[in-house]
DNA sequence: GTCTATAGTCGGATAGAC
DNA sequence: GTCTATCCGACTATAGAC
């Protein structure tokens, strides 16, 4: 059996279109709070306020729910975030653009990370099923769907992070340098009750944020500040800094 | 009914604390790879060679088993990890450290960091258990064991980076400074599988580690290596970066 | 398209023999 | 202390009426 997943026709139909879009947010909220398993398709349901085997006549089952959730984050993101990368990309293909317009091209796709993952750029069940889906796929294809939005930010940052070190995108330092970066937004999510519990905060507010954001941005001005010293003044570095 | 939570007699029923072992290592595998809910006690028992009853019978049910587990990954840690933050303490209290030297504490903690969480400080299944439960706790008893014995390393760095930005522990740049420098460990297990994607990597092995390792210590080094300048020029800097 | 009723499975917990 | 047998609740999924 072929299960409903275009869109209605045209008559008084699209009555499904409706619940179909409900069991959809309802899905996003309760998997993001619970996760895959300890999630019952009664809960969804219930929230959505439709039946318990509408899933089924929609989705085919549980699982295909959870996929139709992934793809509906990643279509919000994408349209959410698609200028400011554009942007970013305009800008690490500007061949006049100076080294503080491309660190500032960096801390702007920060900026809108952060939005994403800490601030109210998404639903806060709708952040929580992204974190989760990356720390621990529960199917391939939900995995994808999320990827495949995430990847251009950092695929964006190393273009803008190559050119600043001189180096290739591709280049293990520069990849690296921009997991860092990215690392400045994601160690509030790995660890989000002991990073309140560190800095004195009770959740990641306006004001929170803005700290955030402006330590960071000193931090990535500092990092990407200074062209990087050849390899044999960085190596006499380091084993000084050892001893 | 009181558990059997303390070490058996005397007599031959130590076989009764080898049981016990068993399934706590058992415990922390089973509900390192697949979660609390997803974990059935059935699975646990079978993998430690016990009987179903047992976990009852020693820890008094599912959820105790949990916690045993979570305390034994916290003394797990916190004995390798004693030395290490006793070096970074005792530094930090030594008027006369050169700030190289402040800035090499710092790394080598990073360094002892990345072991517990990225390379085999921790057995691969140990380490699941504790990034799982940090990211949402799934009791709070089971949290505080774990929180417990990170926190001194959350403590030890930012203390570091008191002396070196010249700023109180407890201000709000350093902790989120030393944030930061944990989130340099944390991108790498929050998004595994996109961080290894973008890598070109398949394994966090001993050479990806050190490559991890390389390149955040020169980035520690330029984040900690000049004095702040004071708060007006930082505000110039960052507008002009705007424009 | 939506609903009720129910089949079939699984997991945690308990009783009681040994 | 360990084992077998069993209960009970929760869940996904399906059949079939309307």
């Amino acid at each position: 059996m072929v299960h409903n997943v275009g869109m209605a026709g045209p008559p008084k139909q699209r009555r499904s279109e409706a619940t179909r879009e409900r069991l959809v947010t309802a899905a996003i909220e309760t998997f993001g709070a619970d996760g895959f398993t300890r999630t019952s398709t009664r809960t969804v349901v219930e929230r959505a306020g439709a039946n318990l085997v509408s899933i089924h006549y929609h989705f085919g089952g549980k699982e295909q729910l959870y996929c139709a959730a992934a793809e509906h984050i990643a279509k919000h993101i994408h349209d959410r975030s698609a200028a400011v990368l554009e942007r970013g990309r305009a800008l690490s293909r500007d061949r006049s653009a100076s080294r503080d317009a491309l660190i500032e091209g960096v801390c702007a796709i920060y900026d809108e990370f952060t939005g994403i993952f800490l601030a109210g750029g998404l639903p806060e069940g709708w952040r929580q099923f992204l974190v989760r889906e990356q720390m621990e796929p529960s199917g391939t294809t939900a995995f994808r769907s999320l990827f495949g939005v995430i990847r251009p930010f950092f695929e964006c940052v190393s273009t803008l992070i190559g050119r600043l070190q001189k180096r290739r995108p591709s280049d293990q330092r520069v990849q690296l340098t921009t997991a860092f970066i990215f690392g400045h937004v994601y160690v509030f999510r790995t660890n989000p009750h002991g990073a309140l519990r560190m800095l004195g905060w009770t959740t990641f507010g306006p004001r929170e944020i803005a700290a955030i954001r402006t330590t960071a941005r000193e931090h990535i001005g500092r990092m990407l500040g200074a062209v990087p010293p050849p390899a044999s003044v960085a190596r006499g570095r380091r084993s000084a800094e050892r001893r």
